[in-house]
RNA sequence: AGGCGCGUAGCUCAGUGGGAGAGCGCUACCUUGACACGGUAGAGGUCAGGGGUUCGAUACCCCUCGUGCCUACCA
């Protein structure tokens, strides 16, 4: 005897099935069966990271893809693995052993990254369980983490290559310097953030021995007073009349001792400030750029770490720089060389990783020429042999791959791939600086004077250039492995915009460079999960909802349907948490609907939990329902073909509830209770068949609940997971408009007997007129369920059947319902009842008026209580209209 | 400043050249042999506003307002 709870609890089974599906294999591909091969390599989440929302919403979608690809006949693979995530996992260990009150310079490089693995191994498989908690199917055997020696390898080869080919070069240049994490960073690593600061007006005397008179001088207007100890010059723009006899003089730069020259440059904007730039080429990009154009020195004023350096001076150096910038601001007002400062709102670049105010600083840096890899990404998206979805990210990616600048990938840390390159002591390459290095294996000595005096550069490789390969690093290359020939080009990317650069333009652009191919053919690009205002989650402002909790208040599967349902195209993700408690309501009552499946006492009913072939009905409900699942499987295809997850998981939800919980069951029952052996076959078969195909369809979005239920109901294979995905149902045309009339009759009598308030327990006759033979033959075939789901005692049917005096008519398509209420309702009770209730009503409008119209009720009151008093205000005034109708109709009645 | 979105029920959101929808919330009734995590009947919307195209616009085009994001600039 097959039994179910009463109502489906996910705590119970779910780690329970997770071990069963890892433990049996399901999640690894059969690289030997004759069938296409399906890859997803999943965006490797960072070590140190912790599963959020985004992670949920990314993970859940590519479970769904997976499910459904495994069960419609394709070797699956979904390669899982972590990322190292450099600066990112630096600063976390950082901060671990700065509690201990260590720093990782006293430590030392080696004892340091010694440190971080320890911490990895202990820590870093927490998201990994986090993720077997959704559900992800991904083939754990071939988990990958980017520090891996395979991984590492592919890294190496990747470099050595690039050096060969001189696609990779050093150089020194302005870079964007995070003084705390104490690396460079690439463009893409700086957010900018509009803050409130300053613009600080500042006079810069002529010369004295100037021809013109000494007490001239020239305001310039910065934000940043502290860098003038490095301005090389003050621009103007070369039209500007203010400024014309300027041109070519000297400045004494206050507080310095040094003259500066007064240049010409078209980039000033005559409107901005006073129209005189202060040139400060060592930091920041734009004086840089006009230094370079009046070849002016660079002199850089602040040190690595942010504070002032010697070049600032012996009074300000070693000061942090926005404590130099309170002195130098007290020192000019003391030479009274201050106009004043007024409020300024411009963007600030910050360190993406710890949020530090980024400096712009000169060092020598590794570059990746970017142009030429850029140049065959674009073709590749232009020829679509990358299809970005949706569509309409494909113009941010152009206009970002058109004006892409080299990538700086050295960052000076130590967690991340070493630069695989030497320099030799001894001589010098043709840039004339030392002799540079790079080979597949480590070398000894310098291949070109022998000498063993070489050394390594200390720098890391950015984190994301071992991201870059991923795709085919995972799949063992450089090695030629059956993952790679069988699985790349993998067949889709799933993930969220933020790293569409970061991340899936690089991987496009080395894919196409190491494999000749592109890394994946669809790159579904999701959605942010923001908090219910439309915010961003962020830790620092408290709207966070942990995926986790949510798993365990309502279980993992009403969780992901509830990001498959929110999950719509080119839209942000507004999580409520809301939905998900109503999915969890929709597990429910498909688990009970199982419930009255299975309880059904008949002498074969297991046999029909083993039906395969779809069973041919000649009743109308069958074929309406089976016509129904068989438009609902077509739908969810076509929906997760074109990656519209929030349409198919409606259109099974629909089904399931209005369709087949609401309609289809309550239609079976007076067979299942009153019929023959014979009638309840058909049925049974039906029931059956249904709820092994829904469930099925399910899976992919409900991994849990639905292998609980083949397991309890079904005993034809070992999971569900392998079992075939539902396609090509038989359909039944025909039986939609023909159910729409029994739907209306149900629904007419039901109209009537709500809005009468005739009491459900009453038994009553109910005449229906139809107006077409069809439609009175359909009717009266439905007889036995439209009385059994109306309550109703008899229903006549028929073209002749006439409307008696004194009862109720509702008029739907082809057909009118009449309900004579003589005799049902003590018409005159009733009345009085009606009166009673008016009064009663009466005095709530009256109560809630009052309330609303109370301005200290408005004023205080939250919005979302004022607007509820509103909506009861309005329903009360409707229902006074209805039961004013009523009684008119009531006393219309009694008159007849 | 430029680009890309969004503005539909009280809230969170789908949707479409012809019928305005879902979940939650709200009102009334109902413990009817799967389910109160339920059932039935209801209320609630100038589909932001204004123009245009069309026989017909919530949907297509233009403008305005509001709002979010991205890129650039910000001395």
């Amino acid at each position: 005897m097959i039994e179910l709870k009463k109502s489906y609890s996910p705590e119970d089974i779910e780690d329970k099935w997770y071990s069963i599906w890892e433990n049996n294999g399901y999640f690894k591909p059969d690289l030997n069966a004759a069938k296409s091969p399906f890859c997803i390599v999943i965006p490797p989440p960072n070590v140190t990271g912790s599963l959020h929302m985004g992670h949920a919403l990314n993970v859940t979608i590519q479970d769904i893809i997976s499910r459904w690809k495994r069960m419609s006949g394709h070797k699956v693979l979904w390669l899982p693995g972590t990322d190292h995530a450099g600066i990112a996992t630096q600063n976390v260990v950082e901060r671990e052993i700065s509690k201990e009150g260590i720093d990782r310079h006293k430590l030392g490089r080696e004892a340091f990254i010694e440190k971080i693995w320890t911490w990895k191994a202990e820590y870093g498989s927490r998201i990994i369980h986090q993720l077997k908690k959704l559900g992800a199917s991904c083939d754990w055997s071939r988990e990958r983490f980017t520090l891996d020696e395979g991984l590492s390898k592919a890294v190496r080869e990747v470099f050595v290559r690039l050096f060969e080919e001189r696609l990779v070069y050093r150089d020194s240049r302005l870079i964007n310097w995070c003084p705390r994490c104490h690396t460079a960073l690439s463009d893409i690593e700086v957010e900018y953030e509009e803050i409130e600061g300053k613009l600080y007006y500042i006079k810069y005397p002529l010369t004295s021995n100037s021809e013109v008179q000494t007490q001239d001088f020239i305001v310039v207007a910065t934000t940043r007073p502290e860098t003038m100890l490095g301005d090389m010059a003050v621009a103007v723009h070369p039209e500007d009349e203010r400024y014309k006899n300027f041109i070519g003089k000297n400045l004494d730069l206050p507080l310095t001792g040094r003259k500066i020259p007064v240049i010409a440059d078209l980039s000033v904007d005559l409107a901005f400030g006073t129209g005189a730039v202060k040139v400060t080429p060592a930091h920041d990009f734009n004086d840089e750029a006009i230094g370079k154009r009046h070849e002016l020195e660079a002199i850089s004023v602040i040190a690595k770490d942010g504070s002032m350096s010697a070049e600032a001076g012996q009074r300000y150096k070693g000061l942090d720089r926005y404590q130099c910038r309170k002195k130098v601001i007290e020192d000019l007002n003391e030479l009274g060389l201050l106009q004043g400062d007024k409020k300024h709102l411009h963007s600030v670049g910050h360190c993406y990783r710890c949020k530090t105010i980024i400096e712009p600083m000169q060092t020598i840096q590794w570059y990746v020429k970017i142009e030429s890899l850029a140049k065959e990404a674009i073709k590749a998206v232009e020829d679509k042999k990358i299809r970005l979805i949706p569509e309409q990210w494909e113009n941010n990616f152009f206009a970002w791959m058109k004006d892409i600048k080299d990538w700086c990938i050295s960052r000076q840390i130590w967690w991340g791939h070493q630069i695989p390159v030497w320099y030799c002591l001894e001589c010098k390459g043709e840039d004339g600086m030392p002799l540079k290095i790079s080979q597949r294996q480590d070398p000894t000595e310098c291949p070109e004077c022998g000498s063993k005096n070489i050394i390594r550069d200390p720098d890391v490789l950015d984190t994301w250039f071992s991201s870059a390969l991923w795709p085919f690093s995972t799949l063992g290359w450089p090695d030629d492995t059956e993952d790679l020939k069988t699985f790349y080009p993998t067949s889709v990317l799933v993930t969220g915009f933020d790293i569409l650069f970061f991340w899936v333009a690089r991987m496009i652009m080395m894919g196409l460079k190491f494999m000749n191919d592109v890394p994946f053919r669809d790159v579904y690009i999701h959605a942010l999960v923001r908090d219910s205002k439309g915010h961003k989650m962020s830790k620092s402002k408290g709207n966070v909802i942990d995926p986790l909790v949510m798993i365990e208040k309502y279980g993992a599967d009403a969780f992901r349907f509830t990001l498959a349902a929110f999950a719509a195209q080119g839209r942000d993700v507004r999580f409520s948490e809301d939905r998900v408690e109503g999915y969890r309501h929709f597990i429910n009552k498909l688990w009970n609907a199982a419930k009255y499946i299975i309880n059904i006492q008949h002498p074969d009913v297991a046999s029909f939990s083993e039906l395969s072939e779809p069973p041919k009905p000649s009743t109308l409900p069958e074929k309406w329902i089976l016509n129904r699942l068989a438009i609902t499987v077509e739908e969810v295809n076509r929906n997760l073909t074109n990656y519209r997850f929030n349409d198919a998981a409606n259109n099974i939800y629909q089904f399931v509830w209005h369709e087949f919980c609401d309609w289809y069951i309550e239609l079976t029952k007076p067979v299942i209770y009153q019929g023959s052996d014979n009638e309840k076959n058909e049925v049974i078969k039906c029931l059956f068949f249904i709820l092994e195909k829904t469930i099925r369809l399910l899976h992919p979005f409900m991994p849990y609940v639905t292998e609980e239920l083949w397991n309890t109901v079904f005993k034809n294979s070992e999971s569900i997971m392998v079992s075939p995905y539902p396609e090509g149902l038989p359909k039944y045309s025909d039986a939609d408009a023909e159910m729409n009339y029994v739907i209306n009759a149900v629904a007419g009598i039901r109209s009537i007997r709500g809005e009468l308030n005739i009491s459900p327990s009453l038994e009553i006759k109910a005449d229906i007129r139809t107006l077409s033979n069809e439609v009175e033959k359909i009717l009266k075939d439905s007889l036995p369920a439209i009385i059994k789901l109306t309550r109703c005692k008899e229903i006549n049917i028929g073209a002749d059947v006439k409307r008696a005096k004194g009862s109720a008519v509702s008029v739907k398509e082809k057909m009118e319902i009449y309900i004579p209420i003589e005799g049902l309702l003590d018409i005159k009770s009733e009345i009085d009842r009606l009166q009673k209730e008016k009064t009663k009503i009466d005095d709530a409008i009256a109560v809630l008026n009052k309330k609303l119209s109370n301005e200290d009720f408005l004023k205080n009151a939250p919005d979302a209580i004022v607007q509820k008093e509103k909506a009861k205000f309005d329903n009360l005034i409707h229902r006074i209209g209805k039961i004013e109708e009523n009684i008119k109709l009531l006393k219309q009645v009694n008159s007849e």
